[in-house]
DNA sequence: AGCAACGTTAAA
DNA sequence: TTTAACGTTGCT
């Protein structure tokens, strides 16, 4: 256990140990956990589009195989902001899920359910149409993705960068692919919780079976019956940023029986309670999407 | 509240 | 299959 407690001091001196207690961690950084790069699922996506961009009011929809079939603008390559995305998003991989579930067939249900109009906002809208103005936000936005994978540098402050800003919650693996998504998508679509798992109240049992995406069960967010799906890690706090165990702590010590990370990177969005306060910090307070009416467009 | 232990989930 | 670590429970 205690075997590779006392690790070289050059180990630790490479280490980028933001903050934490100046705690005797410092001077015992395990070498073991080497310069551990955040999981790439902690990353956030980047899509281009959140799903509100997608929905308005009462705007003529646009066909939904707009969407489902890509313009030539949207097939780029690209996946923006981030060095190492967790996963490039490639079209391809948006019409095929895991689940079973087509993209497709998922925006045909949802639309003859009545819970969704894709059509883009208006912002959106006046440029999908001029299709040479369009890409001009997303592709300083990929420039940053593609800038990512030319430096190999990965994970700069830059990766974060956007994480405060943006209003919607990625909901990541939606049909298996990413899906920008709101949290408070659910509630206002009349999405139930059953079983761990969300459906909407308005589709046959079958249908969004599964769609749940890590961490953001229903548990994490809020809800009180039993998804006990785990959250994970933000990614952004200062013990998350920590890339060595103290190997001091009693998690540490502890952790073949404990199976307990490190307290000193112990994120800190973990550490309060699903629907305590503060959680909210990553539910976006105000609805950025809305479905089943305009009434709630501008409050 | 903090800790220890274990079950479990999710990723590698 | 292995490993990391979140969630839960029981104890202090």
């Amino acid at each position: 256990d205690s075997a590779d407690r006392h690790t070289p001091a050059s180990a630790m001196s490479t280490a980028v140990d933001i903050a934490g207690p100046s705690s005797p961690d410092q001077a015992h950084s395990s070498a073991k956990i080497p310069n551990e790069p955040l999981r790439p699922s902690l990353k956030r996506s980047s899509h281009p589009y959140s799903l509100s961009h997608y929905i308005s009011s009462p705007s003529p929809a646009v066909d939904v195989k707009g969407l489902i079939q890509p313009s030539p603008a949207q097939q780029r390559p690209a996946q923006p902001g981030h060095a190492k995305p967790r996963r490039a998003p490639s079209w391809p991989d948006m019409w095929e899920s895991p689940s079973g579930l087509h993209l497709a067939h998922a925006a045909e249900l949802l639309m003859r359910a009545g819970l969704l109009a894709l059509t883009p906002t208006t912002a959106e809208q006046s440029s999908l149409g001029a299709q040479s103005s369009q890409p001009a936000k997303r592709e300083a936005t990929e420039a940053k993705g593609a800038k990512g994978d030319g430096e190999g540098g990965g994970s700069g402050p830059d990766e974060e960068e956007e994480d405060s800003s943006g209003c919607s919650t990625d909901f990541q693996p939606f049909l298996g692919a990413w899906f920008p998504f709101n949290p408070a998508l659910f509630p206002l679509a009349g999405f139930q919780m059953g079983g761990g798992h969300w459906r909407s109240a308005a589709m046959g049992a079958e249908g969004m079976e599964g769609l749940v995406a890590e961490g953001y069960s229903p548990g994490s967010l809020g809800g009180s019956s039993g998804g006990r799906r785990k959250r994970k890690r933000c990614g952004e706090c200062v013990p998350c940023r920590r890339q060595t165990n103290c190997e001091q702590c009693s998690s540490c010590r502890n952790r073949k029986r404990g199976h307990q990370i490190c307290k000193y990177r112990k994120c800190e969005e973990l550490k309060r309670k699903p629907g305590g306060p503060g959680f909210e910090s990553r539910v976006p307070r105000r609805p950025a999407l809305l479905l089943g009416g305009p009434t709630l467009q501008n409050p």
